[in-house]
DNA sequence: TTGCTCCTCACGTCACGTGAGGTGGC
DNA sequence: TTGCTCCTCACGTCACGTGAGGTGGC
């Protein structure tokens, strides 16, 4: 027999989570002794503790430690429970594993730089919405040609559609033989004349402030954070227009996937 | 200005999330309604939310994350936490690719079995321990030959220690000319005449019932678990008596590293 | 008597999720 | 008036760590 304190050292655990195993049930002592309390395990009982931690490792519940331990799963069972860990556990390392480069950017970045320029990029998924939109050409893509063909495109915009607009306006834009074809959007309810822009599953998002005519170095920094980050451009940004007032405030969204 | 619910939206965060932030002091709205207490945030604020975003993405507690974005960091220490996180996700990523190695021989097993054994094994770090020990050699590493030396080995060393045993008693084996060098060994206290036995820094443990005549098919099980599991041995296993009473109760532990 | 081991509460952790119960503006 | 959005508590999560305050056996 053994006491909590020797039984812990030899199972390499806390005699916390030895008393905690019992209070949950998971593992009680083989004896208690009635006047202390003063719990006592025996020897054979280390196999069993053994059986626990190892379940643990493979990162099951106690809750689910408990079922299998109990035998109250069916051998179906458990094949899902270990399919679906396989799948949990691939998905944090891929997590992680994007998660260390990104702090390797960012080591690299001050290293190069000698501060720290952080969080002006983050990913997000851009779901789905239904817009009504007005297009338009421009000769080539910079801001100079696009403003003044997006800003007139907006104005009959949202003089056609007034109350009904559903949100923020949204700027995207397409190759086309003449330059570039200006698409000046905005979300509604209706579904007569509209185009369903899809959702973008990983977006590459930055907050541009000011004037649109500035937006160059925002654009650049994106770019490079993209590059430095071990993602790849899927295509052109959109635009979405938070703050049209005297501030502008817009959001870039570009398409992205991991290198 | 965007309610919380839009500015929600707009950050892909909850409500709650939002809340939680000014709660906490990380992200104070622009303006709150002096009768309603209702949360106004300003386009701008946007920009503050993803930096927010991309520090916790980082793996930053909240409270690292506010030091950062309130600039209270030096670069210096900014380079350190980023080092520290570097490490941390590091391991996160062996310890979580040790775990997928772990689930897909489980899976393995119980494809080819039919069943899951599981928890037999576990990895664990052996402290370096101070002994008193007497030796002795065997023809070879089988039980019948093993157990007429190490058995008086022990009886002698317990009747010569007496009470001066601070733990479970250890046999370990060499390789010698005459076959096996045994070594029957016993916890001490005191330094003279007596062996260091080394920290192991991963073990393979296994707990074995019964006769050590027996160990035949534990000692497979233990190696079939290390090749299995992506490890290798690194030499003969160490036993430890749990229990030598009617019933024997022995941890064999093998000193292994990941392959 | 002094250490040592053990005991039982019970709070703290971390970043929110999830109701409960209620209010303000269209 | 009915939805919709918003509000403030406050408990729950998960597996223990960490005291506080006290007891039993050598």
């Amino acid at each position: 027999m053994f006491g909590i304190g020797e039984f812990a050292r030899a199972g390499r655990v806390s005699v916390r989570m030895l008393r905690h195993y019992d209070a949950i049930g998971l593992l009680r002592p083989a004896r208690i002794h009635a006047g202390t309390g003063y719990r006592s395990y025996e020897a054979a009982q280390l196999a069993d503790l053994n059986r626990i931690v190892a379940l643990k490792e493979l990162g099951f519940t106690l809750e689910q430690v408990r079922s299998i331990v109990a035998d109250k799963v069916s051998i179906e069972e458990l094949r899902g429970m270990l399919r679906l860990r396989r799948a949990e556990v691939a998905e944090q390392i891929a997590a992680d594993t994007a998660r260390l480069t990104h702090i390797e950017a960012r080591l690299e970045s001050i290293e190069r730089e000698g501060f720290l320029l952080v969080g002006d990029v983050v990913i997000k998924r851009i779901p789905a919405v239904r817009v009504a939109e007005l297009t338009g050409t421009a000769a080539d893509f910079a801001p100079e040609f696009i403003g003044p063909v997006v800003g007139p495109l907006f104005g009959e915009l949202v003089e056609r559609l007034g109350d009904a607009v559903r949100g923020q306006p949204i700027a995207y834009y397409e190759d086309c033989p003449e330059g570039v074809l200006v698409h000046a959007a905005a979300p509604v309810d209706f579904t007569e004349n509209t185009v369903y822009l899809p959702e973008i599953e990983q977006a590459a998002t930055i907050v541009h402030h000011g004037s649109m005519d500035a937006v160059i170095p925002t654009l650049q920094a994106l770019a490079h954070w993209i590059d430095a980050n071990g993602y790849r451009s899927l295509g052109y940004n959109r635009e979405l227009y938070l703050e049209c007032g005297p501030e502008f405030v817009t959001e870039l969204q570009e398409p992205v996937i991991a290198r």
